[in-house]
DNA sequence: AGGTGTTTGTTCAATCTTTTTACTTAGTGG
DNA sequence: CCACTAAGTAAAAAGATTGAACAAACACCT
């Protein structure tokens, strides 16, 4: 399911007391070891209002006090830290070569991982393996004392907004595809959050959501792996997905930036995907399907034919991104996705080419932060779980 | 300055209050004939909150009252609409061939409108010339007795999101232009909500903001003049412009279609403007500065080489289209600007490839509504005068 | 050591808004 | 003419934030 909160158009007061708490927990979120004084002044509230709210989140387990801070002349203020003992939240991602979960605590960090390879097959199948490894790690003994907010699942296609629908995962071969419901019989415990969202969105969503300190107005995570994916989160409080109308943004692979191109298994021709892509690459260098693309080219790197093609990649990667730099124009790009392991040969043109244009129009300097992340494997999984923790926060939970 | 809401993340009895109020005058808003009942219902709320709200809506001139409906069996409730009446907006928009101007009530019809020609001159001169249409617009008969809810002005370049500065109008020549400052001391009332923004987020966001009934999710507005640039609004209570970082979301026309292309006056090559733009279409056709593109044509728009090079041009606007829909996937898409007037020698090849090539990813039927705006002229002045509406609505003004 | 000043955090009555409940109003239909 | 239904209003009740007073904890000065 999408992480849509309403937006709550009206209100009474079990809503407003709703609200400030969440305030409140988001604040100690950001900055850990904030005293209740400070969230005062940075919320608006009075002292009164956050000590209350502090009180009854310290006591369902939310947040816990930490040591005293030093002194400026008067009573020294409680640091305040999110409760890393209590909760849990579980992600999980079906991408198309293996299984990914992770359990994590309120702040992301990881109790328990498992990476399970696995060739595609079909939602049955994958649904009822992905609910034994879940199991398997809600029994993990970081994970079994704590309680459980909910499940978050990263799909590697577009997902009908508002509802539970994976609509395509073209390199799954599955169509309208509803995961959730597949999974629920295989697992004992249904209570808490259950969410579904594509893989990219789930990935921007927990890079920005468990962010300490300043955090960007928008950040977009793209998605090189086998297509080419991207996700956008804008805002806070809480930070919204653009889905679009039937979950295609952030479908950017098939932007067309070669009027006329090669044809693209959408059947249009030209799309980003002929250019930039894990099956581009093999189709270009005559990789199999059953053997690892990274495993095959990581060592033939150095071969003339293997860098002529990755530099071409890597600039219709770099054109992608400046694309985006000017319809979307986010605070922060993320770039992750397997074909990241390519290293240099396929990013320095990418980030060349992106370097040299992304300040044309303005003339100004200022450089959009661009982040590589190396070993993406858990981060569409985190960004799941970030969405369960999003949704109890923010949403109708009545666990706040 | 960017109409930018701050999330209120915290909230006292006031702020609920105000949320309510605004939530009712939403509803009124977007479905006029509303009685208190179906407010109570559709809100949440109950019947002595909406009581209280519509009273104290009515006492301060933002709706009225109208006619009795029929009776489903008990007392029949009380239409309330909007009171026309009572305020007004203004807005403008400084385009790079001339001023427009206009003055409309709460629902945004227009009250009275004026469109200056004008060649490109600088910022100073371009406020004073338009303070004074602004004077003459507020002394017409229909809005002097109006109460003026403040001014929005919409320029042709990306606006820096958070504070009133224009960084580049490349087609008028300015550069960080501070423009309501310039405009201020040529007008003498300073009060109510002074704003400016980009030309296609202030069209964007009017075409979404004034629409009654069900409304788009998102809408994109896709402006088609000597440049071309797009604006997005997203969501609702308040639906949000998207402007990213540098305010450089929705410049479109500097993303590359055709790497290694054209070189653009932004000095990138292969830009959209390249292909598609006001300028390009000179360029090709060879038509001076100071002849009207849009008048030059009309008469030649049989000759073979000017359909050619709009079928070309046509071509390019699709794939913009279907890049878009690629990448935000917005519920529906409005195509605006002043190539519009050039008919289907441009149009009939956009529409086509975009209808063509929309549903291939998905393989549905639903085709993303795609509206083009006959006459634009008045769209992006309207615009700024709903943004202004939603400022006092939704933002901090004491008005409500 | 002890007093003073400063800042943090809590307690409690006051205030304000929504809700609940009862009641009035206004029309339909038998 | 009278029951019946639904819309809207006016009261008291419930609940959340606020403001002021108070207690706690530490630094600094004498």
């Amino acid at each position: 399911m999408s992480t849509s909160f309403q937006q709550h158009k009206t209100g009474d007061l079990h809503f407003l007391k709703r609200l400030n708490r969440s305030a409140i927990l988001e604040l100690v979120r950001r900055t850990p070891g904030l005293t209740r004084a400070d969230i005062a002044s940075q919320a608006q509230l009075t002292k009164a209002t956050v000590g209350a709210g502090v009180q009854s989140l310290l006591k369902q387990g939310w947040l816990s006090e930490g040591e005293l801070q030093k002194s400026s002349g008067g009573r020294p203020g409680r640091s305040l830290y999110l409760n890393e003992r209590h909760y849990a939240m579980l992600g999980a991602e079906v991408g198309v070569h293996g299984l990914r979960l992770v359990a994590c605590t309120l702040s992301g960090q990881r109790l328990a991982s498992h990476h399970e390879p696995l060739v595609p097959t079909t939602p049955e199948a994958t649904a009822e393996l992905l609910a034994g490894l879940l199991r398997q790690l809600m029994a993990a003994p970081k994970v079994a004392d704590r309680h459980c907010l909910g499940v978050g699942v990263a799909l590697p296609g577009p997902v009908a907004p508002g509802q539970p629908l994976l609509r395509l995962a073209p390199n799954l071969g599955w169509r309208d595809v509803r995961f959730l419901d597949l999974l629920r019989p295989h697992l004992p415990r249904q209570d808490g959050v259950w969410l579904m969202d594509n893989e990219a969105n789930s990935a921007a969503f927990g890079e920005l959501y468990f962010r300490t300190g300043t955090i960007p107005d928008s950040l977009v995570y793209v998605s090189a792996g086998t297509g080419i994916g991207s996700g956008m989160v804008e805002g806070t409080h809480p930070p919204l997905i653009s889905r679009g109308l039937q979950g295609l943004a952030g479908e950017i692979g098939h932007t067309v930036l070669q009027p006329g191109g090669l044809y693209c298994h959408c059947g249009n021709r030209g799309c980003a995907e002929t250019l930039v892509s894990g099956w581009s690459l093999r189709a270009a260098l005559g990789i199999a399907e059953d053997e690892s693309l990274i495993d095959a080219l990581l060592p033939r790197l150095q071969d003339e034919g293997v860098q002529r093609t990755l530099r071409r990649a890597g600039e219709a990667l770099g054109t992608l991104l400046l694309n985006l730099h000017h319809t979307q124009n986010p605070s922060e790009i993320v770039l992750g996705g397997s074909l990241v392991q390519l290293g240099a040969p396929l990013l320095d043109p990418a980030l060349a080419y992106f370097k040299a244009n992304q300040n044309r129009l303005l003339g100004t300097t200022q450089q959009v932060p661009l982040r590589v992340i190396e070993d993406a494997t858990f981060i569409a999984a985190r960004g799941a779980a970030a969405q369960v923790l999003a949704s109890v926060i923010h949403g109708p939970s009545d666990l706040l």
